[in-house]
DNA sequence: TTTATCTATTGACAAATTGCACATAGTGTG
DNA sequence: CACACTATGTGCAATTTGTCAATAGATAAA
């Protein structure tokens, strides 16, 4: 029992964050394509700041080895090393479709689990209230 | 690259499981002290159906060190061998209390989410539609 | 009475994920 | 030149998750 878990809340950022940088990715690229770098800052509006950068260019690098995106490098010079432009393609469209399902699915999760706290908060019953 | 992701999907239950597992969990004992094999049972009104007995049972154990359940044998006998009732401690409800207020947030991330990509779809923003 | 089957729980190990620290690299500033 | 800032990438340790098999009692079937 060498201290799992009651780190989880330290270490890093929230697990919740991982969990939903792919589809937070997808939607940024599905408004348009955008470099690495400005997809880590935009992700602050999406309640995931502070992820470490390996994490979200890891996460773009294995969603273009499943094809969900291309990159290239750009071509404009800026104060700095070359950027890679990351790019939907169709495919990702779709991933982006199935995921937002899978969102709607676990929203019904969260509020069904919501709903049955809340009635047993109303009706007193079980042990703690 | 070696087979990260597009596995998730199939290697066991959707990840989504696992990040639910314990507040569920929580939520159930939360109405009264129950069996691990009944836990494990009910689990699939919160659409956990299919979780690995060991995932489950792991999890009581975990939750039990971090003082959130106790658990002791149960006397009586029934079909099988001795088994464990789980119980919630003051602590656990807390916990509980914590992690709805946690997953109030969550799907409020997701609502954000599915506004924004629903938001692009309306207004034919964007490269995919 | 051996064998199988169902209920329950646990342990050990393999596989996958995540966090972190650091490496690299170009550009501008004093 | 030293330093800071923008950008991306690598490697490895720590943690989490999945799977398989072990144990074990009770009961039913052969």
């Amino acid at each position: 029992m060498r201290g799992r878990r009651h780190r989880w809340r330290r270490r890093g950022c929230s697990r919740r964050a991982v969990r939903f940088l792919e589809p937070t990715l997808l939607l940024l690229l599905h408004h348009g394509p955008a470099h690495g770098y400005t997809l880590l800052e935009r992700l602050g509006e999406f309640g995931l700041e502070g992820l470490n950068p390996s994490v979200v260019y890891r996460a773009l690098r294995d969603m273009e080895s499943q094809g969900w995106v291309t990159s290239t490098w750009d071509e404009e010079q800026t104060q700095g090393p070359p950027r890679r432009v990351y790019r939907l393609t169709a495919l990702g469209d779709e991933v982006l479709g199935w995921w937002t399902r899978d969102l709607q699915e676990t929203r019904g999760l969260i509020e069904h689990l919501l709903g049955v706290y809340r009635r047993h908060m109303e009706e007193g019953e079980g042990e703690y209230h």
